[in-house]
DNA sequence: AGCACGCCGACT
DNA sequence: GTCGGCGTGCTC
């Protein structure tokens, strides 16, 4: 096998397709498929993946594969089949799906160097460039005022070589050991011979003379109060040594409780047995298990886990990044301690790595991660986990657009093994796949403490007002919050922003402040008094008078965590409030600090956006509200209700979990909305008729397959016509019961300057779908390359915008 | 995507 | 002769 395919890495279009290059001699044992290699690309070299072997090539005269990248395969030869079928799946290119699948330290990165490549002399200005040096960075070239025809000149001539260097950011963390570099008796030799005042050098090879096994720098020192100074000494007499060992980097360096499994309910019983099976039988079904919050789906997974183990196989179970806290890492290390290797974003690149290094050198059998950890390097999985199925962080909002659950799905069916998804409120999707029998239904309806769900209370805010309560609290909540504090017990307020966020508006003449190069509405910041565009970070101070009208009555509306915050203060000045925003958790463990604040009763109220509704587990709490449980009900999308619903009854559990009842209170300005009906009572199938029933009548999943096309353009016009002629494309292809929808006007309009139009299709069989949208936008390619024009695809959207 | 190459027009 | 500015086409 003397020919490698290689997908190289250029993302474009045109490059989306193997290209052969010839092993070397020096390469022919070692060259893996999976392993990353740089090659000759044109002119330049770049990093590309082996993702296959030939003895022939239909191409005459081939060019070397330059270097070998790594030791073992990066990528597995299932991973490399599931990204062709990610790129497939989610119309993208293969090189970016590869990609998605690797840690970032292992993106190649590219530099370019000038070489200075003959002793006579260069021409004035590039002599003063170079300054003697016979190696300088390309960026220095650019920078300086040499023109271009000079280099070109001097390639030519042969005096100036362009190098082009392809190198990963690769990052291992070291720690120095030291261990005697002689056997014990010539170091009891040495001690005899050392001076009677050399004290700290006596301690340090008597000990080696004990310990001859290699022992931490750091450890020694401290152990025997010296400084390096003194092991330098002892190196100079080749007495002892050290070496760097690499080591990882631990981002969870806690002792962890080990724990055992729980018995199980007669429902955790029935839910676990099929799966069980399925592990045993090495055979492959998706289970959906529907449980209510509290009822222990956690544990099911565990115990499923621990089957999977035994077995000598792998697991991994994805969690929404949110919930990835430490209370949830902890139930997994504590159950299966060292075998398990956590994933998400809150950890450095280099952390990452490590982690990702743990699971490729088949150190841990468990890996316990957000979206991306579905790539997980394991060959031999026994089980894969979605818990929180419904939530929305499973779809990727970039190239490649997958959906974790689809890859989860694929990846079990070739390792037969099972793939289950979890959810107090499943998507619709999923459930109404559970409903055909195309995923086995398990239902938990009893919480394992045997307590009822807390009751919910709606508060119509509208009678509110018109009782003349103009403050963001009703007298309900009020009430409840006063009554709460005065036994000791704490309080949860949700504060849902999405689609509510604090603009700026004139009460003269009703002008709203918007992004001169989107059209949305700037967002008020407070701590700034700036106006920020959350599009594309433009920024304005906050203007004093109406640039319409010149009044002074310019104001900020919407209701912000900061201003809940300060309402809450001036309410119930004796509460502590903490407050959960993007602003508070933006540094590294501040959300761990916060949530531990709050356990420790060190504040009453915790008051956060989105991000509490999630996996919390305070024995405390008694109370949760809810400040504007419509918010996002009125947003361009088909989900809102959905995610209300959802919002709604994942709060709702954070009440009352332990010994104490709780309650909730929802406030609300369409207190008659099905979705907080039903939210409120907790129930799941009846929303699901209803919403079903909607979805039916506007085609929308799960009854239709949605497919979405954005075209945007500096041009208007030239953002509809094209969009214009992609729907008219589409509308010769597709079958009869295949919906086509525009042009019509993105949701927002307008980003960073560029017009957006979209292209909505609703498909319930086009199995040449994909293939028709490739060649549509090949068509397009010209503009697209010249970067005017815009056209991103993405199948199952998750929302419209 | 990047890069070379080639053609053109401009400036000195 | 020296330079920059595009449009075009190729990369195993």
């Amino acid at each position: 096998m003397r020919i490698a395919k290689v997908i190289v890495d250029v993302p474009a279009n045109s490059i989306n397709q193997t290209f052969d290059y010839l092993i070397p001699e020096k390469f022919l044992d070692i060259l893996k498929v999976g392993m990353r290699v740089t090659v000759p690309f044109g002119p330049r070299k770049i990093m590309g993946f082996v993702v296959g072997k030939a003895e022939e090539s239909t191409f005459k005269s081939l060019r070397e594969i330059e270097q070998v990248l790594d030791v073992t395969p990066v990528l597995t030869e299932e991973l490399l089949h599931l990204g062709e079928w990610v790129a497939k799946d989610t119309v993208s290119l293969y090189i970016t799906a590869l990609q998605a699948m690797l840690p970032q330290v292992l993106k190649a990165q590219y530099k370019k160097e000038l070489l200075r490549n003959t002793d006579a002399s260069l021409s004035q200005e590039l002599e003063h460039l170079f300054a003697g040096r016979d190696v300088i960075a390309y960026e220095e070239f650019e920078g300086a005022s040499v023109s271009y025809y000079q280099l070109q000149k001097a390639v030519q001539d042969g005096d100036l070589v362009v190098k082009y260097l392809v190198h990963s950011k690769i990052t291992k963390k070291y720690v120095t050991m030291v261990q005697p570099a002689r056997e014990g008796y010539l170091l009891e030799e040495a001690l005899q011979d050392l001076s009677k005042n050399a004290m700290k050098q006596r301690e340090l090879l008597g000990y080696f003379i004990e310990n001859p096994q290699p022992i931490e720098k750091k450890l020694l020192l401290k152990k025997f109060q010296t400084t390096s100074s003194t092991i330098r000494t002892l190196i100079d007499k080749s007495l002892i040594e050290t070496t760097q060992v690499e080591v990882y980097r631990d981002p969870h360096q806690q002792q962890f409780h080990k724990t055992t499994a729980l018995p199980l309910t007669e429902e955790q019983e029935q839910a676990i047995t099929p799966i069980k099976q399925n592990i045993a039988n090495d055979e492959h079904d998706v289970f959906l298990v529907h449980g209510v919050t509290g009822s222990g789906k956690t544990e099911l997974y565990l115990q499923a886990i621990q089957d999977v183990i035994m077995k000598g196989q792998e697991a991994i179970v994805l969690v929404p990044e949110i919930a990835l806290t430490p209370q949830m890492v902890n139930r997994f290390k504590g159950r299966f301690g060292s075998k398990v290797a956590v994933m998400h974003s809150a950890l450095s690149a280099g952390e990452k790595y490590d982690e990702w290094r743990r699971i490729h050198q088949k150190e841990v059998q468990v890996v316990v991660g957000a979206r991306s950890a579905i790539f997980a390097p394991f060959e031999n999985l026994g089980i894969i986990i979605i818990d929180e199925e419904h939530e929305a962080t499973y779809k990727q909002e970039d190239q490649p657009r997958y959906h974790a659950r689809d890859v989860a799905i694929q990846r079990g069916k070739t390792h037969h093994c099972p793939v289950v998804l979890g959810s107090a409120t499943p998507t619709l999707e999923s459930f109404a796949r559970a409903q055909k029998g195309v995923y086995k239904l398990a239902t938990l309806r009893k919480r394992t403490n045997d307590k009822e769900m807390p009751p919910v209370e709606i508060v119509d805010m509208r009678a509110e007002l018109h009782a003349g309560n103009r403050s963001m609290f009703s007298r309900t909540l009020m009430d409840k919050m006063e009554n709460c504090l005065s036994k000791g017990e704490q309080i949860v307020l949700l504060l849902n922003r999405r689609g509510y966020s604090t603009f700026v508006m004139c009460r003269d003449c009703g002008h709203v402040k918007e992004c001169p190069h989107c059209d949305i509405a700037l967002t008020y910041h407070k701590n700034f008094n700036h106006l920020k565009c959350h599009y594309c970070s433009y920024e304005e101070p906050m203007p004093t008078n109406c640039p319409e009208c010149n009044s002074d009555l310019i104001r900020y509306f919407g209701t912000g965590t900061q201003r809940v915050e300060e309402a809450l203060t001036k309410l119930l000045p004796e509460a502590g409030i903490i407050r959960m925003d993007v602003d508070t958790t933006r540094r590294k463990g501040s959300h761990e600090t916060l949530l531990r604040k709050f356990a420790n009763k060190e504040a009453s109220i915790l008051l956060g956006t989105q991000m509490i509704a999630k996996g919390l587990d305070f024995e405390n709490v008694t109370l949760v509200g809810v400040l504007t449980a419509d918010s996002m009900l009125h947003l361009p999308d088909f989900r809102s209700s959905e995610k209300t619903f959802q919002l709604l009854t994942q709060v709702s559990g954070r009440a009352g979990r332990h010994e104490l009842t709780g309650e909730v209170i929802v406030q609300t300005y369409t207190p008659d909305h099905y979705s907080i009906e039903l939210a409120s009572e907790y129930d799941f199938e009846g929303f699901y008729k209803k919403e079903m029933a909607t979805r039916k009548t506007f085609q929308y999943p799960p009854f239709f397959f949605l497919a979405l096309i954005t075209v945007s353009h500096t041009n208007k016009v030239t953002a509809v016509q094209t969009t214009n002629h992609i729907v008219q494309q589409l509308l010769q292809h597709v079958s009869n019961n295949t919906v086509v929808l525009g042009p019509s006007p993105s949701p927002v309009p307008r980003i960073k300057d560029r017009y957006r139009y979209q292209c909505m299709i609703k498909y319930k069989n086009e199995p040449q779908l994909r293939d028709m949208i490739s060649s549509i936008t090949e068509q397009f390619k010209e503009a697209t390359q010249k970067g005017d024009l815009l056209i991103t695809v993405d199948m199952q959207p998750h929302h419209l915008m």
